[in-house]
DNA sequence: CCGAATTATTGGACGCGGTGTAATAACTAC
DNA sequence: GTAGTTATTACACCGCGTCCAATAATTCGG
């Protein structure tokens, strides 16, 4: 599991320096205008090299919290059998909320304003949530003997899109927040207990 | 309203036309790999004429949906005040998806399966969908005396994901499929169902 | 019939993100 | 010193999207 190699050219920058170096231009020039030539160039590493650290531009915002949502499916899968599916769902999203570090507020949401075009925001950020829809739909489908597939989508989604809701209210909330993961568990609630009557009508 | 001009050069081309040349390549290449420049060319137009008619590659594949997307403001606003907020969000997006010509099924949808990435299809169709949040939301919010502005929020993202997991289902379902507004109903249902309970507790 | 105004189309250039490849640098192990 | 391994780099390329200036095709007013 140790991806640190003791043999072969050692690395000349690591993803915070990029991070960071990426950082001041957004503040400086918005997002938009910075190129990441110019990311690169103030790390000291050439474009390429940028591109060995990240997949794209934009994965420069969502770093954190990429790292939280892969925690998404290691919390399903330890979820008891006994609980209610929905239950489970519910408490699998905000257990991965409350895993999230309070201190480290995603860059790329704190400083909505300052980045020129919101909606490639957007875009990126949905696309790091429907990332785990499929986990989700497929728990949830897996413990669901209705033979109605698209329910267990449309609850994956909407749960989803809840979570990724009450993580913009907890931003916007300011420092005199409460805990991410109390946003997460009021928003995702309602979506699970919805779901739940219909589900398990019981 | 009716922008069409009498004066002036005659357009040569349409966005149907291009809808069209660019569907035929679609299937052929798949849509990543088929360029602005063939769908023009097929066209018989130069690839800036193709910008002209459309704002991004992407647009063709959603202009079905966001005729149909725009309905949503005008039936939110006829809605009627004496009807519980959640029932009206659930009633006006059900209305829209009826109003959704049953034949147009959206063509980036039907083909998803021959469109590379399917990741940013979906991303790209959810953005869509969240154009739409800010009026859901601002509906929301309207009627809800509740400092707790953030549940109107999650209510907008949770409804409007619902309705983009059904109109996955509706597609998927093939030529036997029941309304797309059946769809709609089923998945947003639920979402409103859990909201209303918490913001309207009596 | 002629010019002015209007609108669509076009070509050309550019910037930027992202990919691929082949060369090379820096290190370890033998 | 040589072989193997890994990171970095330069370079070229493609495609999307934007901008701009030129031009074609039409209507309107004289």
């Amino acid at each position: 599991m140790n991806h640190s190699p003791q043999v072969g050219r050692p690395r000349r920058s690591s993803q915070r320096i990029l991070e960071e170096s990426a950082a001041e231009l957004f503040l400086e020039q918005t997002y938009a205008r910075t190129t990441v030539d110019q990311i690169a160039q103030r790390a000291g590493v050439s474009r390429n090299t940028f591109f060995n650290y990240f997949g794209s531009k934009s994965d420069v915002l969502w770093v954190d919290i990429d790292e939280t949502l892969e925690r998404l499916s290691l919390e399903l899968a330890a979820a008891s059998p006994s609980v209610p599916v929905m239950d489970a769902v519910r408490d699998a999203v905000t257990r991965v909320a409350a895993a999230h570090p309070d201190d480290r507020v995603p860059w790329a949401l704190t400083h909505v304003d300052l980045m020129g075009t919101r909606e490639e925001l957007e875009a990126s950020g949905l696309r790091r949530l429907m990332k785990q829809s499929d986990v989700l739909r497929d728990f949830i489908g897996q413990r669901v003997r209705s033979a109605d597939s698209s329910l267990s989508r449309a609850a994956a989604f909407a749960t989803l899109a809840a979570a990724a809701a009450a993580a913009g209210a907890w931003v916007s909330a300011g420092v005199g927040r409460r805990a991410l993961a109390e946003y997460v568990a009021d928003a995702v609630g309602p979506v699970c207990a919805g779901f739940a009557a219909v589900i398990e009508p019981g």
